[in-house]
DNA sequence: TTAAAATAGATAGTATGCTATCTATTGTGA
DNA sequence: TCACAATAGATAGCATACTATCTATTTTAA
């Protein structure tokens, strides 16, 4: 295996990849840290957005790619800063139903600014074809991925 | 920003890119739990492998890319394994200089071979140039971000 | 119909990263 | 020389993810 710091290959790849992941994370939320938000706490928001008010916290969580469980404090958050409101469902009394606040649509208006500026801002290093390039080899590990937890369980 | 499941583009490629980090690294972990190691652990133990014995906690560290404190945490749970020794450095009272003991030369063998067989299982699915694209992409992206930090800071 | 299984969310405990700060030691410049 | 800055590591506390488990409901099947 490889450890220099700047040459990438087959045997550093996904390492790399972990660190890439934890370092942009960290610029997002220097950006963001302003408005008392961090990536965990705004992307939720920014799904919630896109679904639509009325959903349930399990369909945010999976939407945002985490567990139920990790969903509940983050919802707690959001709704300790006034962004988040959470309904009982009258059809199905398990259920919580969540929607945005006035601050909560603001706030998304907000962070849609800046994390759509700043991605675009990072990913122009690329051409269109080579984001489509990398783009689909994302879509190819993911599903390689998805396929080893399935064997793993 | 698009959310489907299954299409990444542009406005979604980083997200992927976090989701699939946490998910290999899930695979990963299910994998090592046999030997009570996770990704936390077993990366130190490879690094300090091939840097060689007698470095410092800090340079570990930067290797592995975490900061000093969370090394520390890293270094006692693999010294309580028996895996690691750390002995003072007889020049400079302040450092402590750290080495692999038997068990732990043993432990990366297996490291080695099911990382390497687990990584190399996964980038199969790519050919040999495609890796070197992805590898290069990464390159560019890593480099972009890191001027970033810097930027924000 | 009703007992068992499944589901939604909450709670508890663990792991892993971070920053801020502390102590002890070493290096440096007036 | 000697006060101040820098460095190595440790400690404390926070954030965020996980699994396992609990309660309260709803669904299913005998």
């Amino acid at each position: 295996m490889s450890y220099s710091k700047n040459i990438i290959d087959k045997n550093n790849l996904l390492f790399h990849i972990g660190l890439l992941t934890r370092h942009w994370r960290k610029v997002l939320d220097v950006e963001f840290q302003n408005c008392g938000l961090t990536e965990a706490t705004w992307r939720p928001l920014l799904h919630l957005s896109h679904l639509g008010d009325g959903i349930r916290q399990k369909d945010l969580a999976a939407s945002v790619g985490i567990e139920g469980p990790s969903m509940v404090r983050l919802v707690e958050t959001l709704i300790a800063k006034g962004l988040v409101d959470r309904a009982e469902d009258s059809t199905d009394r398990r259920a919580k139903l969540l929607s945005l606040t006035d601050k909560g649509h603001s706030m998304v208006a907000r962070i849609r600014e800046t994390v759509l500026f700043r991605e675009e801002q990072l990913l122009n290093i690329f051409t269109e074809d080579e984001v489509e390039q990398l783009a689909g080899f994302m879509e190819r590990l993911e599903s390689a991925v998805a396929d080893a937890r399935r064997k793993g369980k």
